[in-house]
RNA sequence: CGGGGUGUAGCUCAGUCUGGCAGAGCGCUGGCUUCGGGAGCCAGGGGUCGGAGGUUCAAAUCCUCUCACCCCGACCA
């Protein structure tokens, strides 16, 4: 492709609407531009890192023996009805009516239509397992649209669905599609790790998230390299690797602890280490509930654990005129002693001697409170964040806490859909049974955001060799035009070559080519002439080899093994 | 939804406090020179100052309402 023929619009300034380096460059190297908030328009350059995503997804699915087909964005509301998930999936879920005054909403994901599809065609165990999927747009009203391609609210998913006979035939297929999913991540280059994860709003009850490991990213990862084991942080159990000291338990001692709000300011006035200083959170469940919460002031609250505490029930921080009317204090001098709510208290606190809490009278705390004697709690649970210094719960080792972006989440579904939706078949054993199923999400589009924020300098973008726009960048720094065309059809037999044949400067050149990530780059200057050699710049490195035009292809060839083995 | 911020040329932004001719750099068009890391000179084109209403002799600037976008938080594949 000649840049004369192409449209590639670069931008010299960061955009102001971008903060992120992903979203910044991917506006910078014209590979996308913004239609509204988390919509946009991916322009030919982009286009073209997405289609490479999305043919290594298709080869690999269609490897695995999963089916490609297509269902629509638009979606009518009775089969939303029929999972009570028109009801309860909330605002993220974009509905409309048509003329006729139907419901319809846009397909966040696709696992009513799908069970619809599959029940209607489906009906003997002969014909299982079965795998269907998806590369198509999705819509989700996102509250808060961010970082460009990252968080958008309508962006490219492959979606896969797996429907088995039983619950061997699932653990085949969630196995299958892990598998496919390391080949699929493998192949784009991607450094990534497979966590346990938690199952969210799809449900079910068994999953794994895929996370590119990148600093700037949303989610945080414990790993353990002993073992191997790697989950989510809002699922690892917290095991502390620290020992209480036997201590006598003091008796409680009321203290004046005047406009001292948080657990740090408190243990700093009272020249306490921080861990001593408990706090206490009142939170309000969605049946209207009230509950305490007791951790250690070094710790940190996991939700997720404390959903599951409250056996699912979710649930909302309580406002400070409830906490008052409760406890008869204000946040900052709460504590779990003679309050009349549920108590859940986090194991850290077991066999914790002597802790400071909130005396539920404003500015005042208990010194030497102690689990049993100062109160009793209703529940106690890991409830924590883990965090560095924890060990692994699977070999003792400690933890090892990095920063990735999900891109991809597989589920065990189960016959969560299938039941709701009586989707059945016959078995072998002539009754009729639902679907066991499993899906399978991977975020097409957030990989090249992912890959960018993965793979960057401070002149742009690198991308890895298979998910490059294009494989090589021809410069051409002379008028010669003929010479360079035969480089250009001779690299093209081989490779997908972006031939800058612009009558620009030198400079622009360079930096627009840096800017959009072509693995290599291959600079035709002086010396082709003279010499008939051509330089060769690798992005990755900077790394700089002259080779005659003789070898021009073969040079190209041990650079692309290369940067394929190392990514 | 709560808190904060920004809307002025295609892009980045100044001008707004203290009302008085609509600005700069980059990009764009034409010309001359330049040509291995975002060139120089000359000449040009380009604006409902986000929108509506109000105050005023006069509004980008002050007031009211409204819309859009960004950031932090809550939420989430």
């Amino acid at each position: 492709m000649k840049i004369r023929n192409f449209f590639l619009p670069t931008l010299r300034e960061d955009p102001a609407e971008a903060e992120t380096v992903s979203h910044k460059l991917l506006l910078r190297g014209g590979f996308i531009r913004k239609v509204a908030s988390g919509i946009y328009n991916f322009l030919p350059i982009g286009l073209r890192t997405l289609k490479k995503i999305e043919n290594i997804v298709r080869a690999e699915m269609n490897k695995a023996g999963a089916l490609e087909i297509i269902m629509p964005l638009v979606q009518p509301a009775e089969l939303w009805m029929e999972t009570g998930r028109w009801q309860a999936y909330g605002k993220e879920l974009l509905r409309f009516k048509d003329r006729k005054n139907h419901d319809f909403c846009l397909g966040p994901t696709h696992e009513e239509v799908i069970t619809d599809l599959v029940r209607g065609e489906v009906k003997s165990y002969r014909d299982l397992p079965l795998i269907l999927y998806q590369i198509a747009p999705k819509f989700r009203d996102e509250m808060r649209p961010r970082f460009g391609l990252m968080r958008a609210r309508e962006f490219i998913m492959k979606d896969a669905y797996s429907f088995d006979a039983n619950v061997e035939g699932l653990e085949r297929s969630y196995q299958l599609m892990y598998e496919t999913y390391h080949r699929i991540f493998e192949a784009c280059g991607l450094n990534f790790k497979a966590v346990e994860a938690h199952t969210g709003a799809i449900g079910g009850d068994v999953s794994h998230e895929f996370m590119v490991l990148a600093e700037t990213g949303e989610d945080t990862l414990a790993n353990c390299e002993a073992c191997g084991y790697a989950s989510n942080v809002e699922l690892t159990p917290a095991i502390s690797g620290e020992k209480y000291p036997t201590e006598p338990r003091k008796p409680l001692e009321k203290v004046h602890t005047p406009n001292k709000k948080t657990a740090r300011d408190v243990a700093e006035f009272l020249g306490l280490p921080l861990a001593k200083i408990s706090k206490t959170l009142i939170y309000i469940t969605e049946d209207g509930e009230a509950i305490a919460v007791v951790l250690r002031g070094d710790h940190e609250l996991n939700e997720v654990k404390f959903e599951k505490a409250l056996s699912g029930r979710s649930f909302r921080p309580a406002t400070d005129e409830e906490i008052f009317s409760l406890t008869g204090a204000h946040p900052g001098s709460l504590g779990p002693r003679g309050l009349s709510i549920k108590v859940f208290v986090d194991q850290a606190l077991k066999d914790f001697p002597n802790f400071v809490i909130g005396a539920n009278e404003d500015d005042y705390h208990f010194l030497n409170a102690n689990l049993g004697d100062t109160f009793d709690p209703h529940l106690i649970a890991d409830l924590r964040k883990a965090k560095e210094g924890d060990l692994c719960p699977k070999c003792g080792n400690p933890l090892q806490f990095i920063k990735g972006i999900e891109v991809g989440h597989i589920f065990k579904l189960g016959t969560k859909y299938s039941s709701a939706m009586r989707a059945t078949f016959l078995d072998r054993d002539g009754k009729e049974k639902p679907f066991i199923m499993g899906c399978y999400g991977i975020g097409v589009s957030r990989i090249i955001s992912a890959a960018i924020e993965q793979n960057h300098d401070e002149k742009g973008i690198i991308f890895p060799w298979q998910i490059a726009p294009f494989h090589i960048g021809l410069i051409s720094l002379t008028k010669e035009r003929e010479n360079h065309q035969e480089i250009y059809d001779h690299l093209s037999e081989d490779w997908e070559v972006l031939w800058d044949d612009r009558d620009e400067r030198p400079g622009v050149k360079f930096n627009d080519m840096d800017l959009v990530g072509i693995p290599v780059q291959v600079i035709l200057g002086k010396n082709l002439q003279e010499r008939g050699e051509v330089e060769i710049k690798i992005r990755k490195t900077g790394e700089r080899l002259q080779v005659s035009k003789e070898n021009l292809k073969d040079s190209i060839e041990n650079i692309e093994k290369a940067l394929c083995q190392s990514s």
